[in-house]
DNA sequence: CGTCGGATTAGGGTTTTCCCTAATGTCCCG
DNA sequence: CGGGACATTAGGGAAAACCCTAATCCGACG
């Protein structure tokens, strides 16, 4: 796993440095880019991290580049800092999901804080995402059958009324009912219900 | 159940009068408020509705009152319309959950259909409210004794473990899981948790 | 003092689940 | 064509859960 990493894109040379400076003499690895483009050329999946976004660029301005990373399913925490920003566009932002929007000149202390910030919320939900993941690749090896029997008892069929609908025998159900159980690693149907309403939350796919 | 209702707090006159025309004439309940004081010895809880608010107003501000609000649970959505508003209270409202934050003058339009999508929320919100609530008064009928047990059949432990933790025959184990499941008004251990979950998230107290 | 709700235990029977072994047929891949 | 994954069925026994009735004890309430 790569390290966490705050992504600062401003076409400002000096807030780039700036950034440098401040993240990096904190101990928070950093990497600064120009422009939208040079940023997606070097942004690779489930990278670690948080997002410094610019709002007036070259190119895709931010709120662009915020809306196409989350339609790309990317969702690093992000965090605007803009010096010509005004009210529709923070509105914008945030209900987009930005953690916050900061002017220029902006407090150094204050910025730091909400970088940290914004890495804990990463972490944070990675957490969270691989514990979905490790669920949905155990519910993705389950084979279809498997998977009809899954969903009968998670509604509280019974074996001879799952037996039934599918117009197999209870002893198949057991089977399937056995295998599955021993598949998503659960010892009990209670269990077995959690593990699942996790897994249909987390609607990523597994590898 | 009363009627969903815009409650609009604006200190100046004619923005109330604006309000009161804009909505009534498309059929939605309007009641308006000089000052938050006023508007919170009328706000009743569990009221239907949204709320639009102003930011600057003598006494307690547009966000004072918003935090005050959210305190004392109250989640009607909230929606901003203000005069003189910055990008720092902007963010700060949004960031506090309201639904947006629109500048005067504003288009009539907007702001209609912004209301009607606060209207919209409240009504989802509601209604997920209510069945939460349906499940947390079953819940609260419970007897300690039964809660104790319903953990434990949860946690997927059997009647024997039960009885062993509990320090208390099989047979009893067997008496309270019938009475809590009666109660709960399930069939299942499948279909107890997934109502035991539910009940968890929304955590109010049931009259 | 009688009554009622809550907690406790018991017996006895049915149903369901769980676990083991074992076998058959199909389909696909190397 | 052999092997492997998948689906199917079966028998049999142990364990657990479910359902019914019945009884005792205790504290609270009118």
């Amino acid at each position: 796993m790569r390290k966490p990493t705050v992504f600062v894109v401003d076409d400002d040379e000096s807030t780039r440095e700036l950034f440098r400076w401040l993240l990096s003499t904190n101990g928070i690895a950093v990497e600064t880019f120009c422009c939208a483009q040079d940023f997606l050329l070097a942004y690779r999946a489930n990278q670690p991290g948080c997002i410094v976004l610019d709002l007036r660029m070259p190119g895709m301005s931010g709120l662009e580049l915020q809306q196409h990373l989350t339609r790309r399913g990317v969702d690093n925490p992000i965090l605007f800092v803009t010096g010509e920003g005004n009210v529709p566009q923070a509105v914008a932002a945030v209900k987009a999901g930005a953690v916050d929007f900061i002017e220029k000149p902006f407090d150094y202390r204050q910025v730091l804080a909400l970088v940290r910030e914004c890495l804990a919320r990463d972490a944070e939900q990675r957490r969270r995402l691989d514990e979905r993941q490790g669920v949905a690749s155990r519910l993705a090896s389950l084979t279809p059958r498997e998977r009809e029997v899954l969903e009968r008892v998670i509604a509280g069929r019974l074996n001879r009324e799952i037996a039934e609908e599918l117009a197999i025998s209870i002893k198949t159900v057991e089977v399937h009912r056995a295998h599955l159980m021993e598949k998503l690693q659960v010892s009990s149907v209670a269990e077995l219900v959690q593990v699942t309403l996790l897994g249909q939350e987390g609607a990523a796919g597994a590898p």
